[in-house]
DNA sequence: GCAAAAGTGTTGACTTTACACCCATGC
DNA sequence: GCATGGGTGTAAAGTCAACACTTTTGC
């Protein structure tokens, strides 16, 4: 079992690995979004048509190489604002996906032993999420098509795989954490709270609970204001509490939350 | 706002990538120890004196070079291997970490606009547990040595916050999932688990509600067989439900959990 | 018998859930 | 008035934490 060879530290020496491993930065976007007749939101994000092989006229998570200048929290942001046109109201790493093949075109999954065509990839993939008053604005462009989270046609690589996993960790979050105020504006009403929810969980909740597991939460404000023009009682609007933001995030959460104070400071962010 | 700027899909014309951005993989590799005069167990994990500079003579995490024909887990297991000799009890994506100047030397850190002397490294981190059982078979290397982790030097790199990091996750997993039976052999009994978690949670548990707590999750399974030879009543001796494995871990848990029953298969693990 | 840890039982505090019911508005 | 969602009250069920108590071994 022992062996004699080295145990590896970085940096290592360039010419040894040069190039072989490409690294891409992809960003899964979400939004709220309306769908024709139906009354309730739902999940939607855009997706990219690829213009190359592979996997050529299929559609794709927005991303591109990453820049040696940009980290990759901003190499992800910048997507975001190439494919929307928009900034995020919340962004965070999902995972560094990096099989061997996973960026062979589909005729060769069958046979995973011919060498790929194109060069290895290492995607890190970082999903977002898009404040509702900023979705109208939504850039338009030719090569991107928004789409229900729910109903994706396949995916170009292992996209569907990646859009899952990003499904399944934002049902996680939303259950212990306070992201989905990021997917509203800066004053909401509870009932348009409680609709984030129940479009992400993808079940109905009891108002009057949710009202009181919110307000125990504590990471709300009431302004005051009121909605009126409605055809029932006028509902009370909140903001969301910045001082509470973040604070149950762990270690990299409290740098997360200092570059989010940075970026409000540069008006960068809601 | 709009820019004429295309949105990239992947892959991209190499030409224009080549080589600018290395990859790494490292490891965090935990064990359950016992310090000298200590009757309980505590976290330690193995670190590389470094050789080169930058940070030459401190320590730095286990890793390497991501090998093109490897996946990034079977990278981070092959880091494992070598550091350790042994076959890890669990292994999982940590972060990837991409900050622009992450790899400068320390001289560096003060003058951020410095471009740094080396290349720009993203690493991707694994956290690993080794089981109790193996500890003792742990290689030796003149160039490893084992901490406690809760009491490590200055590391190199920013590998002080990737520790800090990793115990972050390793807390908070203990607490809603099963890795804590990672961390011991095929059986064990109930207050050898609950030093496991002891030791991560940092504070005493109480054992009666203990015991009703790792019955009600289901995950562990009557032996039937018990220890004697204790100056007390002999405790049961239990065992790891596999059955019930990564049954909470979303999409990629299952992916892992397959991949874990393969390398069961194979011989390769617990 | 005694010490020590294994293992069981019980109770009060707290949380969650279901649902009844009142409130305030537009029509 | 009445329909509709906003908002409050409440009680049953379930979960959690503390701790008393019994069991089984070695010495």
């Amino acid at each position: 079992m022992i062996q004699p060879e080295p145990v590896d530290d970085r940096p290592v020496d360039p010419a040894r690995q040069h190039g072989s491993v490409q690294l891409a930065v992809s960003t899964v976007i979400f939004a709220m979004r309306q769908d024709g007749d139906d009354e309730h939101h739902s999940l939607w994000l855009p997706l990219v048509r690829r213009l190359r092989e592979p996997y050529r006229g299929m559609f794709a998570l927005p991303g591109g190489p990453l820049s040696p200048d940009l980290s990759l929290e901003k190499s992800a942001g910048s997507t975001l604002e190439r494919a929307t046109g928009l900034v995020p109201g919340y962004l965070e790493q999902l995972y560094a996906f990096g099989r061997v093949h996973r960026t062979s075109g589909p005729e060769d999954e069958a046979s995973e032993a011919v060498t790929p065509p194109c060069e290895r990839v290492v995607s890190v993939v970082y999903w977002a999420s898009i404040p509702a008053t900023e979705v109208g604005h939504t850039r338009v462009h030719e090569n991107i098509q928004w789409m229900r989270a729910d109903a994706l046609p396949r995916l170009a690589f292992d996209h569907n795989e990646i859009v899952d996993y990003a499904l399944y960790r934002l049902k996680n979050k939303v259950e212990y954490s306070r992201i989905a105020h990021s997917f509203l504006g800066e004053e909401f009403t509870l009932a348009e709270l409680r609709e984030v929810y129940e479009a992400i969980l993808g079940r109905r909740l009891d108002p009057a609970n949710f009202r009181r597991q919110i307000a125990a939460s504590k990471s709300i404000i009431d302004t005051g204001k009121r909605i009126e023009g409605t055809r029932h009682r006028p509902p009370r609007l909140f903001r969301y509490d910045h001082t509470q933001a973040f604070a149950d995030q762990g270690p990299l959460g409290m740098y997360r939350a200092a570059a989010h104070d940075a970026a409000v400071k540069r008006g960068e962010a809601t």
